[in-house]
RNA sequence: GGCGGCGUAGCUCAGUUGGUUAGAGCAGCGGAAUCAUAAUCCGCGUGUCCGGGGUUCAAGUCCCUGCGCCGCCA
């Protein structure tokens, strides 16, 4: 096995607005900290990292919503964010702010260091100006009458009805979202844009050298093999080159809520009264959380994390994120990075997610629909929730949530599989040995079936966790808890007990050690269980199971154990029921 | 409208660079066992690989096209 390694690992940083379903926890905070927990188990240094993202106008409007100031609001949504994150385990090392102080003065830095390298330009431009609302709206926060279908209720970005284009301008009778009001008006502002543009090829140099050529040339083309999931590089050469291909980017906003437009420490004239746009601020954040955590007296140097003339050259970055945060991260995040001409670590391996359907359709914030994660804690314990989204991660397609599917699986593969294993060993010792690891006998040739079974089985688990194939983890993981009822039924202690129960011993001895094999090698999938069954095996022992044969004698004759509580309790119909129709939301 | 993705057993999904009789889990049917959360284990899978063309000695796997579903469009 490779030596200790390093490993930095971000999840896309959720939106402050609001609780996040479950689609979009399976999209990145999950496989974040699934690997996160993986990697530790093994020895790997890791610094596993996430934030809030908490600029913009939509929090500024839920925060008015809430009859609240932003700040205030802000620092409540993430502590909000933080409990729930809490409650589903999730091991950030640090969950930070993009409104923190170290945000600022980074995201101004490296405003900076763009301007000076000439990837800065100021553009001057007409935005529609709200005189009630006394601010400049985004064009989704006008409507109006669409001029090519009549809808009445047309964006300024597009119509929802006929799905047309819009600009503000186009609308009949536009008005303010906010307020309603209809005194608008046109007016002229300046910004400054990001030069994507003059980056494209040092950007598509770099995602290219993701890729190997296969050798093969088809209508001309050669063809490229993907090291990133496919998914990752198809949409990022597909923003690299399709259409107009790299546009540049306004990096600014006339908001109040907002990184302050700054050039480094120095005010940028023209430009006083603006803040970032939060595009360009927010995976600054994956830097800056490194700078919290030390702050926060959790770490001592950042920057052996982040740069790589500082010690990061050996770190490998794993990003965890939607589908839809991709071309951010594979190309504007990568042009603030290299166009600061700084040693900033760049990202090894972009892990993206599909979508998670729920019931047949999306989930939905706005009508409600779906499973919230406040809402799944509330009813059940989260490691169903981790399990059932781990092991149906929407790696190569969108994936499906049904609650059929959620309860036949959560029930069969934790209450069945795991969980009666566990209930059958334990109570059948306890019955005829007592409440402690049973002595005597000597493996037969069924353990050592058993014994290279398992090894071939666990290296087949780490392979797909190195790869972070989410759902293969899964199900090998599952194959190794089959395997030990398999052994079980075999062996019969049962039968074995009547005429040698010295044999019975052994078989039971094995079947306990294996409790605890199981607690580690899936505590990244279900880390409270797998807590609760080391506890009941009244063993610390966290030591991954490099050696199979051994780790099925860490407890030894004599060691005693708790018979424990049933760990997986069965989802029930009724319960099924009750919770399909609480969460189908508004149907449209 | 443009672009992208998807469409494989009743359900959820695998199917690597095209190559022998298309796979897994669940559900279903049959059997074994009775330690256990009525929990386990074993056996049983012909399904138009959405339809239609094409390339090839060979296509679920490549190309074209039709249909259906979904997403994105700064």
């Amino acid at each position: 096995m490779a030596a200790m390694a390093r490993h930095l690992i971000t999840s896309a940083i959720p939106y402050i607005n609001g609780i996040k379903h479950l689609g979009n926890l399976v999209g990145s905070q999950l496989p974040a900290d699934l690997y996160a927990r993986y990697l530790r188990a093994r020895s790997h240094e890791v610094l596993f990292l996430c934030a809030t993202d908490e600029h913009g106008t939509p929090a500024e409007l839920a925060a008015a919503k809430a009859g609240k100031p932003v700040a205030e609001y802000c620092a409540e949504m993430h502590d909000v964010q933080a409990g729930i994150a809490r409650g589903f385990a999730l091991s950030f090392d640090h969950f930070g702010r993009s409104s923190s102080p170290q945000n600022h003065r980074l995201t101004q830095h490296f405003a900076h260091r763009l301007k000076e390298a000439g990837l800065i330009r100021e553009v001057t431009e007409h935005q529609m100006y709200s005189v009630a609302d006394g601010r400049f709206l985004p064009d989704r926060y006008i409507e109006g009458t669409c001029p090519n279908c009549g809808f009445e209720s047309a964006r300024g970005d597009q119509c929802d009805n006929c799905t047309k284009q819009l600009d503000p301008t186009d609308l009949i009778n536009p008005r303010s979202v906010i307020s309603g009001s209809t005194e608008l008006e046109l007016r002229e502002t300046k910004h400054l844009y990001l030069r994507q543009s003059a980056m494209r090829g040092q950007l598509e140099q770099w995602i290219l050298s993701k890729t190997e050529p296969t050798g093969e040339i088809r209508n001309g083309v050669e063809m490229i093999r993907t090291t990133w999931p496919i998914l990752t590089t198809s949409i990022a050469l597909k923003w690299l080159r399709d259409g107009e291909g790299l546009q540049d980017r306004g990096i600014t906003r006339d908001l109040d809520w907002g990184i302050p437009v700054k050039d480094g420490d120095a005010d940028w004239p023209g430009m006083e009264g603006k803040v970032f746009y939060v595009w360009f601020d927010a995976p600054i954040e994956y830097i800056a959380c490194a700078q919290e955590w030390v702050d926060a007296g959790k770490g001592t140097d950042w920057e052996r994390w982040w740069r790589t003339d500082k010690g990061a050259d050996d770190v490998r970055y794993t990003q965890f994120m939607g589908k839809d945060n991709v071309p951010f991260h594979t190309l504007s995040f990568p042009a603030t990075i290299l166009g600061s001409g700084e040693p900033w670590k760049l990202v090894d391996y972009i892990k993206s997610f599909n979508y998670l359907n729920y019931d047949g359709g999306q989930f939905s914030t706005s009508r409600g629909r779906g499973v919230f994660m406040d809402q799944a804690l509330a009813i059940l314990p989260s490691d169903y929730w981790r399990w059932w989204l781990l092991s149906h991660a929407p790696e190569t397609s969108d994936a499906e949530f049904t609650w059929e599917n959620f309860q036949a699986s959560v029930n069969k593969d934790l209450a069945d599989v795991l969980g009666n294993f566990v209930s059958r060993i334990t109570k059948f010792c306890r019955s005829k040995f007592g409440e402690v690891v049973p002595e005597g006998g000597a493996y037969g040739d069924q353990e050592q079936a058993l014994i290279a079974d398992l090894t071939a089985r666990v290296a087949a688990y780490q392979a797909q966790m190195d790869a972070i194939e989410v759902r293969k983890a899964a199900a090998e993981l599952r194959a190794i808890w089959v395997a030990g009822n398999e052994y079980l039924q075999s062996a019969a202690p049962w039968t074995t007990f009547k005429t040698d129960p010295a044999v019975a011993a052994m078989q039971v001895r094995l079947g306990l050690n294996l409790i605890r094999f199981y607690a580690v090698l899936s505590a990244a999938f279900i880390p409270d269980a797998s807590a609760g069954l080391m506890a009941a095996m009244q063993t610390d022992d966290w030591s991954w199971p490099d050696d199979v044969a051994g780790a099925l004698q860490a407890l030894p004759p004599g060691h005693a154990f708790n018979v424990p509580e049933v760990t997986f309790r069965k989802i029930t119909d009724e319960e099924r029921a009750d919770w399909q129709t609480r969460f189908a939301g508004i149907r449209a």
